[in-house]
DNA sequence: TTGGTATACTTGATTACACAACGATCCTAC
DNA sequence: GTAGGATCGTTGTGTAATCAAGTATACCAA
């Protein structure tokens, strides 16, 4: 509505991250009940175990599921104690490096993420797929893939902590 | 990375939320702290802040601030406390509807919204406008229109049978 | 009038993050 | 070796949001 009662004024830039804001809450919402309902999980936590389903053995540096997860260390920390008290993942230590725990997933953590992803990439599938076209969504994953972070990948370290994105928001 | 590492098993739908739940993390932490920085605020305060100002009498019923900013009628209570704290916003009773109060954002509260509008929106417009075209900006406004939730903000359905408190409530 | 239901807002408890500070470990370069 | 600095993970603390439940007002229909 504000995008119409007063079009003009408001910087398209800001409409842009408003409807993004706002879809992405929605969503957040919806998706979080789903798999509330579906393996008593959330996204972030639908999204760790993916990761670690796809991952080599299993299993990932916990540093790097933060990154790929994009939430920070100390969050991780918080998520995984949940889920390794629902016994979805366990600690291993790396012998390589000390100061490394792993993230590995379990039986019953796979378990739990075949049944969620039955549900939740049906619904996710279906949301896109009644509002846009493939090469609409192709297009859509393109845009999105330019904004900042929203390309996390786990091998790269060090981008992560910066504040600003190169928007060099100094002195407007 | 997921994204490439195993492209053709993981649904574009999911890539696509993934990308969008990533960047809008990223650009809320570096947004919160410049708006943090420019005048104590959050985001979200922002956008409150945002709506009052261009509201007619800057003021709004509480429940349609809610809902325009995409957070629960609890959520919004608590986030006008603190911006009553800060002599931002002011309460107002509405003499027809004795259930209803307003906010209404006080002149301290314009001042700092202008003061924060003014380093904010600059660096929202140059985080697109680095990345995207004019048509491009245009398109995927577009696009995030179609996702659930993005046109958070007028009328709630059926809300508004009342004619007028003062406040037009903004039709789509 | 009364009773039922819808709406507006608040409050208590809880959750899911963030940030900052810390100990442990690793990696260099001397 | 060893000192300085980076990296990994955890912990303390703060905060912004949620939900569920409660209060108060408004509307409607018998």
């Amino acid at each position: 509505m504000i995008d119409q009662v007063n079009a003009a004024a408001v910087p398209e830039a800001l409409i842009a991250f408003v409807r993004l804001a706002n879809a992405h809450a929605a969503m957040q919402r919806a998706f979080n009940q789903e798999l509330q309902a579906a393996g008593g999980i959330t996204v972030t936590d639908f999204e760790v175990l993916r990761r670690l389903v796809d991952a080599d053995g299993g299993r990932m540096r916990r540093v790097d599921l933060a990154y790929a997860a994009g939430v920070t260390a100390s969050g991780m920390t918080r998520l995984l104690e949940g889920l390794e008290r629902g016994g979805l993942v366990m600690k291993a230590h790396c012998t390589e490096d000390h100061r490394v725990t792993y993230a590995v997933i379990t039986d019953t953590g796979r378990q739990v993420f075949e049944c969620a992803a039955r549900t939740h990439l049906e619904s996710l599938r279906s949301l896109f797929e009644e509002r846009f076209t493939e090469g609409e969504i192709t297009q859509l994953i393109g845009f999105l893939g330019r904004l900042p972070g929203a390309e996390e990948s786990c091998a790269c370290p060090g981008i992560h902590e910066q504040p600003a994105f190169g928007v060099a928001p100094e002195r407007a």
